[in-house]
RNA sequence: GGAGAGGUGGGUGAGUGGCUGAAACCAACAGUUUGCUAAACUGUCGUACGGGUCAAACUGUACCGGGGGUUCGAAUCCCCCCCUCUCCGCCA
C-alpha cells in the first residue's frame, strides 16, 4: 500500500511510474486519493475542533462540580450535549471517507522502480543475462511427463485419486530427488547467512492482508472457512508476516530468513495449454528467501539475492535466462522483479523457477514493519523475497535435460544428497 | 467442546471514573566519566492524522486487542466480538 503523504508529495512521479504497468485512468485514481485526502483533512479538522471544545468543557465541569457549583455545571452540560450531537453527525461521514480512501489505496499497485521497462505482457520483459546453452536433445527425447511414467517416479493418477488434478504423488527416486533438492537449497542458503524458518503453512486473514494476497487475490488461495485460515501460496506470506507490527531493532538488521514449505495455489481457470505435467500444480514445494533491509540497502540486497539464485541454477548446470519484468508483468506489490527461467530441452520452453522482488515500503506499510534510524526517526523498512527455488519445474528441467538412453543423470551437486547418480 | 484468567508504550509491568498519553524498571539514543571495554551518573525517549514553522519550538485530536454503549468526562463501568494463557475433556 502506498502512503498518502508520498502520493501527495510526488503525484506526477507516481503516475508516471504506474503508467509503466499499462494501467488506464491511473491518474484519476491518484487524484481521487488526493481529493479524498483533502476532504478527510477538512472533516477531521472540524471534528477535532469540536472535540477540543468538549474536552475543555469537561474539565471545567469537573472543576465546578468539585467546588459545588452545580448550577453553573449544568449550564455547560447543555453546550456539551450540542457538541456531542455535532460530532455524532460528523463521525459516520468521516468514517466513510476513510474507508473509501483505504479501499482505493489497496487497489493501487506499487510504483515500478526507475529501471523497470514499461509494457503490458511478458513480451515486453527484458533478458538481462543468460547462462549456458539450451541443448538439443536426441531425436527420441521426451518431455518430463513421459519420463516420470517411464521411470515411475511421479504419479499424477494416484494424486487425482486421493486429492485431485494438480496434486502429484512422488515415489521412490522421485521423492528422494525432491528431498535432495530441498536440503541442497536450504544448506546453500544457510551458507549465505540465511536463518532457516519452519513456519505454519496456514495463515490467518491479517497475514493475508499484510503481504498483499488479500483482498485482491482471494480466489488464489485455498480457504479453510470453518477456521478462516488460508493455505499459503508461498512461504513469503508466513515468513514476512513474522514481522508484522514489529519495530525492528536496528542491530538486528539485515534480516535474512529462508524457509521450505509446500505451497498451494488454486489457479482457478488457468488450466489449459502449457500446464502439463509439473509445469503448473495446485501443490508444490518451494524454498523461499526473505530479506528485510534498510531502505538504502535494499537494492544491493536485491542484486545479492539474484546472484545467489543464479548460483544455484549454475550449480545444477541448468541453462537459464534472467528477465527484468516489465511493469505490466510484475505483481502488484512489487517495485521491481527479476524472473529466472530454466530451459526445458524436451518441451523446448523456458520455465519460470524463481521470482526475485523488491517491494520497497509497499508491504512494510501494510505490515507496519519499521525501525528507528540513527536520528531516532521511525521509518518503514524494505521487504524483499525470492524463490530459491521452486521445485517442480527444476525437476522437470533436470529430467528433460539430463535424459540419456541409460536413464536420467542426477546433477553432480545433488548426488551427495540423493545418494544415487542416475534414475533408471 | 466445558470452566477460569488475561490482552496497556520497543520490552516487562503499574494503573477501578477527572490530577493518566499513561508510574517504575529494562532496552535504545545523547552526554559526563574513563587508557580501552564495562560500570556509574545525567538527560532524551510512543504512534497516527492535523495546525504551525524555511526548519524547529509550540500546539489540536485520536489511540491502553476490535466495535458499540453509559457519563459533562472512560485504560478504568456495561454489552458484543477477536485473540492468548491455565485447567478439564478429546487427540497425538
Amino acid at each position: 500500500m502506498l502512503q498518502v503523504n508520498v502520493i501527495r508529495e510526488q503525484r506526477d512521479k507516481i503516475i508516471e511510474g504506474l503508467l509503466k504497468r499499462g494501467l488506464t485512468a491511473i491518474d484519476e485514481k491518484i487524484d481521487q486519493v488526493l481529493s479524498l485526502d483533502v476532504q478527510r483533512k477538512e472533516m477531521q479538522r472540524k471534528q477535532d475542533d469540536l472535540l477540543a471544545e468538549s474536552n475543555i468543557l469537561a474539565k471545567e465541569i469537573g472543576n465546578l462540580m468539585k467546588s459545588g457549583n452545580k448550577d453553573e455545571a449544568e449550564k455547560l452540560k447543555n453546550r456539551t450535549a450540542e457538541l456531542k450531537k455535532q460530532t455524532a453527525e460528523l463521525g459516520p461521514s468521516l468514517n466513510t471517507i476513510e474507508e473509501e480512501l483505504q479501499k482505493l489505496l489497496y487497489a493501487i499497485p506499487n510504483v515500478p522502480a526507475e529501471k523497470v521497462p514499461s509494457g503490458k505482457t511478458a513480451e515486453d520483459n527484458i533478458t538481462v543475462h543468460t547462462f549456458g546453452t539450451p541443448q538439443t536433445l536426441a531425436e527420441d527425447a521426451v518431455p518430463h511427463w513421459d519420463l516420470i511414467k517411464k521411470y515411475d517416479i511421479i504419479d499424477f493418477e494416484l494424486g487425482i485419486k486421493i486429492a485431485g488434478a494438480g496434486f502429484p504423488v512422488y515415489k521412490g527416486k522421485g521423492a528422494k530427488l525432491q528431498r535432495a533438492l530441498i536440503n541442497f537449497f536450504l544448506d546453500e542458503a544457510e551458507k549465505q547467512g540465511y536463518r532457516e524458518i519452519q513456519p505454519p503453512i496456514v495463515v490467518n486473514e491479517a497475514s493475508g492482508y499484510g503481504t498483499g494476497q488479500l483482498p485482491d487475490k482471494e480466489g488464489q488461495m485455498y480457504h479453510a472457512t470453518a477456521d478462516n485460515l488460508y493455505l499459503i501460496p508461498t512461504a513469503e506470506v508466513p515468513i514476512t508476516n513474522l514481522y508484522r507490527d514489529v519495530m525492528v531493532n536496528e542491530n538486528d538488521l539485515p534480516i535474512k530468513n529462508v524457509g521450505y514449505t509446500p505451497c498451494f495455489r488454486r489457479e482457478a481457470g488457468s488450466w489449459g495449454a502449457h500446464v502439463r505435467g509439473l509445469n503448473r500444480l495446485h501443490q508444490f514445494d518451494k524454498v523461499e528467501i526473505v530479506q528485510i533491509r534498510k531502505p538504502e540497502e535494499s537494492y544491493e540486497a536485491l542484486d545479492e539475492m539474484c546472484l545467489y539464485v543464479q548460483s544455484l541454477l549454475e550449480k545444477l548446470e541448468l541453462p537459464y535466462r534472467k528477465l527484468l519484468l516489465c511493469g505490466g508483468d510484475m505483481g502488484v506489490n512489487s517495485a521491481i522483479t527479476f524472473d529466472m527461467e530454466v530451459y526445458a530441452a524436451a518441451q523446448k520452453r523456458w520455465l519460470e523457477v524463481s521470482s526475485v522482488s523488491n517491494f520497497e515500503t509497499y508491504q512494510a506499510n501494510r505490515l507496519k514493519l519499521r525501525y528507528k534510524n540513527k536520528e531516532g526517526k521511525t521509518q518503514l523498512l524494505h521487504t524483499l523475497n525470492g524463490s530459491a527455488l521452486a521445485l517442480p519445474r527444476i525437476v522437470a528441467a533436470i529430467l528433460e535435460n539430463n535424459q540419456t538412453k541409460d536413464g536420467i543423470m542426477v546433477p553432480k551437486v545433488l548426488v551427495p544428497y540423493t545418494r544415487f547418480d542416475i534414475i533408471n
